[in-house]
RNA sequence: GCGCCCGUAGCUCAGUCGGAUAGAGCAUCGGCCUUCUAAGCCGAGGGUCGCAGGUUCGAUUCCUGCCGGGCGCACCA
């Protein structure tokens, strides 16, 4: 369709012998109003200042050349003021969409963008201090959706957790720690300024005394602080793991921090920094030039008491991920990090990496509202409402639809009384029951000995209706849906269009019968009118075996795109319901 | 003070690399099941796209300045 476009611009622009410097890339789009056609382009408009011509006189150029070059395909090339391009095409073509489905399966909507690229995808990464909050939730359910639609794209996709292992938290959980075993044991401790309080420590410090009995009490402080830190680590982790596998999210990588620094990939970066002379001493302590990549200043990586920053830690990180063949890296961040992207940009640069090779998601803050009310979260004071309680109450798939409703960088108000009480009408239900409903469909027609035919063994004609076509438009769009997703890392467009197809599904559901009437005894006769026209006249209409099977054939279609952008957000695509 | 994000229907949000009459869900009101799942469908009302300028054939979309909300501006992570 677009390359058509392009050689009737060049067919136009040799014919009326124009020379412009540079032919633009012809958009075509959905038009808003079916009377404007099923596709329709404004190309004539941008081109026609480069033409020196009035749009509308290009945009009859255009037409005619279309139409002349391309009578297979369009039934009409319509020029509407002031240069839009109106493309109706042939019925008879549209049925090449139901075909495509067919053969291509679970695969259609893919693409090659990202043929031969290696891309990894960093998400969540949240500090082992701590059981998983809603925040992560949005973070998760955004990082999945992004690596699948990326993948989709033809991408190979690594997903990633980056664990922070390591540093001045990981010292502070130890101390809280061994700060409520010590009270296990009854003594009275002045418990750490900065630990965390929540109640999940005294669960991990109870475990902890099932483990080691007392033997931690012997110990320095420093000692027994640093195995209860491991220990709450490992245990915080299992927990974690076990969230998001409920959730339906895995990773392919669970990369330790504490492992970076092991193998010595802190030190060598920044050494190789140093001989950059991009990292130097100041002050007491070691700074990385980050101001000379467009960062507002310089940012320091080793502390005059000698600790690495976490930032050192980043940069070690991320220039291992390049090390280990990546092309470009991913990151799904929160939005309150959205000050260290510059810096980390900087990171990158300084290695010898293309800015662009490197981009961070941002994800806006989750406010949790229960009885309309703001519930305060903080990990320190140990008040907030975990992902797990979410998922719980309002199940794995409903929570992760839910995240990716909304663009990523708008602040999310998540109601949890909200969320249950429309837990049965809530968009995900809504998109689901129409896969469900096609299934349902199935099951009858099979109780009834009748065969979902193949899509090429039907009567074409008969799925060539003003309905039909609506919604095999709907279908063809999804290929061009999910590679915009996929290339902007917005898979809210695809909830949008799940929602869209539905309920055009759920319109065509109720229009036309597919399966004939169990008992085909007398019409109900005199009483007409209450219903609309059109539905009364659907209502009446013949069902043929053929036609029946032309409708079985088309619904297997719309299922199979249904259940192809569900997975795509990690939503289950059930058969019943 | 500086930087980033956001401001669209009563509520929650789509749409925005400039295009034709700005859309959906919820809520409100009125209809549709003795036949394939009513978790559904059909219809109605509801808008100066925060405000003011600018750019042009055309701006909700781009630019500037305000106003309002959120988040950052550590030798914390």
């Amino acid at each position: 369709m677009v390359t058509a476009l392009s050689t009737a611009l060049e067919h136009v622009r040799d014919s009326e012998n124009l020379t412009i410097p540079s032919m633009p890339e012809p958009t075509v789009e959905l038009p808003k109003q079916e009377k404007w056609g099923d596709l329709s382009s404004n190309v004539a408009m941008a081109v026609a200042p480069k033409f020196g011509r009035a749009p509308l006189k290009v945009a009859e150029l255009l037409a005619s050349t279309l139409k002349a070059d391309c009578d297979s395909l369009f039934e009409r090339v319509d020029v509407a003021p002031p240069g839009f391009l109106n493309f109706t095409i042939k019925p008879g073509r549209w049925i090449e969409v139901l075909s495509l489905i067919e053969d291509l399966g679970e695969s259609f909507g893919s693409g090659q963008v990202g043929k031969g690229k290696r891309v990894v995808v960093e998400f969540v990464s949240a500090n082992p201090t701590g059981p998983l909050h809603v925040g992560h939730g949005r973070g998760a359910a955004l990082g999945h959706a992004a690596s699948n639609l990326l993948q989709t794209a033809g991408y190979d996709v690594q997903r990633e957790y980056y664990i922070n292992d390591a540093g001045r938290q990981m010292r502070m959980l130890g101390a809280s720690v061994f700060a409520r075993y010590q009270e296990c044991h009854g003594r009275t401790v002045t418990f750490p300024e900065d630990g965390y309080h929540g109640t999940y420590i005294h669960t991990v410090a109870e475990a902890l005394v099932q483990e080691c009995g007392g033997t931690l009490l012997d110990l320095s402080a420093e000692v027994a602080e640093k195995r209860s830190s491991e220990f709450a680590c490992q245990r915080l982790l299992e927990r974690i793991k076990q969230d998001l596998g409920v959730f339906g999210i895995e990773f392919s990588e669970w990369y330790s921090e504490a492992s970076l620094i092991a193998a010595g990939h802190l030190e060598h970066s920044l050494d190789d920094l140093k001989a950059k002379d991009l990292v130097f001493f100041d002050e007491g302590a070691w700074w990385f030039r980050s101001s000379q990549f467009q960062d507002e200043k310089d940012r320091v990586v080793a502390k005059q008491n000698g600790d690495y920053t976490y930032l050192a830690s980043d940069i070690a990180y991320h220039r291992d991920k390049f090390a280990r063949g990546f092309d470009s890296l991913i990151n799904i961040w929160g939005a309150d990090h959205h000050g260290y992207i510059p810096r980390m940009e900087a990171a990158v640069q300084a290695f010898g990496y293309q800015k662009e090779q490197f981009r961070v998601v941002l994800v806006q803050m989750v406010s949790l509202l229960r009885d309309g009310r703001k519930v305060e979260m903080s990990k320190r004071s140990g008040e907030f409402v975990t992902l797990r309680e979410v998922i719980d109450e309002v199940g794995a798939d409903a929570a992760k639809f839910f995240f990716l409703m909304r663009r990523s960088d708008s602040h999310f108000d998540f109601d949890l009384e909200l969320a249950k009480r429309q837990s049965s009408d809530n968009p995900v239900y809504y998109v689901q029951y129409a896969h469900a409903r096609i299934a349902s469909l199935f099951r009858v027609a099979e109780s009834r000995g009748i065969q979902v035919p193949s899509i090429h063994d039907i009567d074409h004609t008969l799925v060539m209706g003003q309905d039909e076509i609506r919604l095999i438009k709907q279908l063809s769009s999804y290929p061009g849906m999910l590679e915009g997703s996929a290339v902007s890392l917005e898979p809210h467009r695809v909830t949008f269009y799940l929602q869209e197809l539905a309920a055009q599904l759920h319109t065509y559901y109720n229009k036309h019968r597919i399966l004939p009437p169990i008992d085909s005894g007398e019409a109900s006769g005199s009483s007409e009118s209450i219903v609309d026209d059109e539905v009364a006249h659907s209502h009446r209409e013949h069902l043929s075996p053929e036609l029946t099977a032309a409708r079985l054939a088309m619904m297997k279609q719309v299922q199979t795109v249904i259940r192809n952008g569900l997975a795509v957000l990690g939503v289950s695509a059930p058969d019943q319901m």
